[in-house]
DNA sequence: GAACTGACTGTAA
DNA sequence: ATTACAGCCAGTT
């Protein structure tokens, strides 16, 4: 079902997990970072990386969420070096005392499932 | 329903 | 360190 009875959302589906995503994002402590996957995981989705990615693309700005937080794998950057996008992100990491270095964070600033 | 796409990840060259 | 490639799973076309 497509949510065609919902009024005032545009054809979002797989709201539960968008929501338990939403909600682990939000969860992420300030100047800690999590990577996709195991958002997705402590999400309940295992596995299911890339829908964390399509989730945060897909997020309102209403919701306010973190999402400068999540990182790939090995507190890596997944936007290209030279991306607006990135350097806003390295930008707002380094404003919460996360350092970032060449696109990556130190793997202590990195949580694992277990601390989300 | 097949094919394409992706804010991913891990392995190999 | 960089690039390529193959799994991966959902959502979109």
């Amino acid at each position: 079902m497509r949510n065609s009875i919902l009024p005032n959302r545009e054809t979002v589906s797989g709201d539960a997990a968008l929501e338990a995503i939403w909600h682990v994002i939000s969860a992420i402590p300030r100047g800690r970072v999590a990577t996709y996957g195991d958002v997705a995981r402590a999400a309940g989705l295992p596995g299911r990386a890339r829908l964390t990615g399509y989730a945060l693309k897909n997020a309102p700005d209403s919701l306010n969420l973190p999402w400068h937080r999540v990182l790939g794998a090995g507190g890596r950057v997944s936007f290209p070096n030279s991306s607006p996008q990135h350097r806003n992100q390295a930008r707002l990491l380094r404003a919460e005392g996360v350092a970032v270095k060449n696109g990556r964070v130190p793997r202590s600033a990195i949580i694992g499932v277990d601390e989300l």
